[in-house]
DNA sequence: GTGTCATGGTTGATGAATCAAGTACTCTCA
DNA sequence: TGAGAGTACTTGATTCATCAACCATGACAC
């Protein structure tokens, strides 16, 4: 029972999972060391820098909730939460939207523009740091365009596009 | 308040911004994509499936919980409640070390291991259709250098080693 | 107008990860 | 041999995200 499983070793040599395992990998440790920076230089998390940057950098000067839900990955729900700690601490502020009643504006405050403005200057040098200064810069473009292969090819993907038989889930929960 | 900050401009467009960004998205959209495929063909998430395959192919047949904190990057509580769930779903059993009593070997049963047979199957099928099928083989081993290289590029971080003010944290929580 | 349905956002219950002790063990060295 | 330091894991309290209602609004039909 605690011996390796031989049948194993010829499949998981696919190069797919070698890929995929240097992605999760790769974006493991980068994450980690670039949220420790930033909470030691600017007192936020990356999650936090993430969405000020992308409020601040929204043409209009605002997001709606759902717009910020899509690009940090988060359900509604859970947006909701993290603007009310954002606005709690100061960084954004919520406002209505003229045309639809429905929607909330999510700006950043003047406190939350300036720490974004010192933020990116930690990150961009953070970036330097790990990223620009260890890939010569033909290499950071033929990544660049490979992640952004990977990443489009999850976007025509919908759930139960997969080949898998029908009664699996059901075969999984025994 | 709500007008996009023109000073902000000129730095989002470093290069190593863009590299992170898509690291990022590509991170989050495959996961998903992968995480639901995983559902819904063999009833386990991605984080289950990268556990049992962490064990499936230690050389011994068995890791200890240190180790598994280390490659899925959870804190040892993590890994702790983590294999509690594993275990009570019958998939991996904790057994004791013969040289350190203070060690956990964790390893699969048979039931784990069944259905990490299955699981990787279909994992390496859905990686084919939404990796291997996008990039060419060039692309691919070039990809796998860059992340390589980003991986090891944290390695050799530690707390502390970022150019920052020592008041930076103390400033930040005003 | 009045239904019906879809959409945007909030909220309560729940699950899972973290942090900070706490326990139990090993190692080192006088 | 025994005190002190370090290591491996567990546990309790807290935090945060998800899911599933839910409310309010908007859109469209009649």
């Amino acid at each position: 029972m605690n011996a390796p499983d031989p049948d194993l070793d010829p499949v998981v040599d696919d190069p797919g999972i070698t890929t995929f395992g240097l992605l999760l990998e790769a974006h493991a440790r980068l994450s980690k060391v670039l949220d420790a920076e930033l909470r030691a230089s600017d007192g936020i998390t990356l999650q936090t820098y993430e969405v000020l940057l992308r409020v601040g950098r929204a043409p209009q000067g605002w997001v709606t909730m759902s717009d910020l839900a899509d690009v940090v990955t988060l359900t509604t729900g859970g947006v909701t939460r993290l603007a009310d700690r954002l606005e709690a601490d100061g960084l954004v502020e919520r406002g209505t939207c003229p045309t639809d009643r429905r929607v909330v504006h999510l700006m950043l405050t003047r406190k939350g523009r300036t720490l974004l403005r010192r933020a990116i200057a930690h990150h961009v040098e953070a970036l330097d740091r790990h990223l620009e200064s260890r890939l010569d810069p033909a290499d950071r473009c033929a990544l660049d365009r490979s992640l952004d292969q990977l990443r489009r090819s999850c976007d025509d993907w919908r759930p139960g596009t997969a080949h898998v038989p029908a009664d699996a889930a059901a075969r999984a929960g025994d």
